[in-house]
DNA sequence: CTTTCATTTGCAACGGTGTTGCAGTATTTA
DNA sequence: TAAATACTGCAACACCGTTGCAAATGAAAG
C-alpha cells in the first residue's frame, strides 16, 4: 500500500485512489489485463475514461507494456524498472486457449533472429499460444 | 485474375466480385492491411459488414492469416497453402515504424524457445518493430 | 436459357473501443 | 491555508466488430 504510493511518486505522479487501484489490481491479478478487465473490476468507482488514462500514463512511464494478443490488447506490469526514456522488454508472452489467461514468462528470452540487410529491429514481442500447465492435464 | 476464380474454387468459395477484389489487393499491395485499409481501398464499392465477412471467411479458410500489431490487428495472404484444417505460420513479421508498413518476412522463421515444464505451445506469433529497408539510410 | 436453391450482400442496429474538450475537483507545494 | 497544477467525470465523437433479416446474386440442374 505504502509500496504503491512509493511506486507513483518515483515516476513523478500524483497519488489518487483510481492509479493506486488500477496498480493494485494489476499486482494481485498477475496476468495481463485488458482495459475492460479493469473496467469489470473498478468501473463502479472510476470512469471509463479515467481507466484510459490511467493506462496511458502507465504506459508512457514505464509501469506497464503493452502485450499483443489477436483479439484486443492487453497490459502487464513491467517488472524490471523501466522508465519514460527506455522502455525494454524481451520476454515472452503466452495465451493459454482454454483459460484464456496471457502471462508474462519474465524468465524466458525471445531468442535471437537474424534479419536480411537493412531492418533495423528495436522492439521485440513474441506471443506464444497454447495450454498452460494449469489447463494442462 | 482467373488465378483468383481458382484460389476461390480451390477452398469452396462462390466468385463474387467482393472476394475478387480483396483478394487482389491483397495480392497488389505487398503488405498486411488493416479492415481500414481495405475500406479505404474498396468501401466505395462494398458495404463494411462485406468485408469483414469476407475477411472473416478468408481466415478460415485459410487464405489469409492474422498479423498481430500494437495498434490494430492486420491480415496477410498465407503463402503456403494454408487450409481450414491447418493454419501453421512461423515467420516473422516486421513492422517499420517510420512508414508504418508491416510485412510477412516468410524466410526469416522463428527461432525455437524453451518453455517451462506444462507449456504446451501450438501457435507463435513474433512481430519485430523497427526501421525498414527503404526508411533506413 | 430459365428456374430453383443455397449463398452472399446491404442495411439497420447495437455494444465495445479509444480519444478529445472542458469544467469542476483533488493533490501538491510553499 | 491558499495558489498552482494535475487529475477526473461527463458529454460527445469516430471507429471497430458483430448480428438479424430481407433482397440480390451465383451455381447447378432442367
Ligand atoms: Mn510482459
Ligand atoms: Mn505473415
Ligand atoms: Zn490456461
Ligand atoms: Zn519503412
Amino acid at each position: 500500500m505504502e509500496q504503491l504510493r512509493q511506486t507513483l511518486k518515483v515516476h513523478h505522479l500524483r497519488t489518487t485512489t483510481c492509479r493506486e487501484d488500477v496498480l493494485s489490481t494489476f499486482i494481485n491479478k498477475k496476468n495481463a489485463l485488458s482495459h475492460g478487465d479493469l473496467e469489470g473490476a473498478l468501473g463502479e468507482n472510476y470512469d471509463r475514461v479515467t481507466i484510459y488514462r490511467t493506462l496511458k500514463t502507465f504506459l508512457e512511464k514505464g509501469i506497464i507494456h503493452k502485450v499483443l494478443d489477436d483479439e484486443g490488447l492487453r497490459y502487464a506490469l513491467c517488472s524490471h524498472s523501466c522508465s519514460e526514456e527506455k522502455h525494454q522488454h524481451d520476454h515472452i508472452h503466452f495465451k493459454c486457449n482454454a483459460c484464456g489467461e496471457t502471462n508474462c514468462l519474465e524468465n524466458q528470452h525471445i531468442p535471437a533472429v537474424q534479419l536480411p540487410q537493412g531492418y533495423k529491429p528495436e522492439n521485440f514481442n513474441l506471443l506464444i499460444q497454447g495450454t498452460c500447465p494449469k489447463c494442462n492435464n
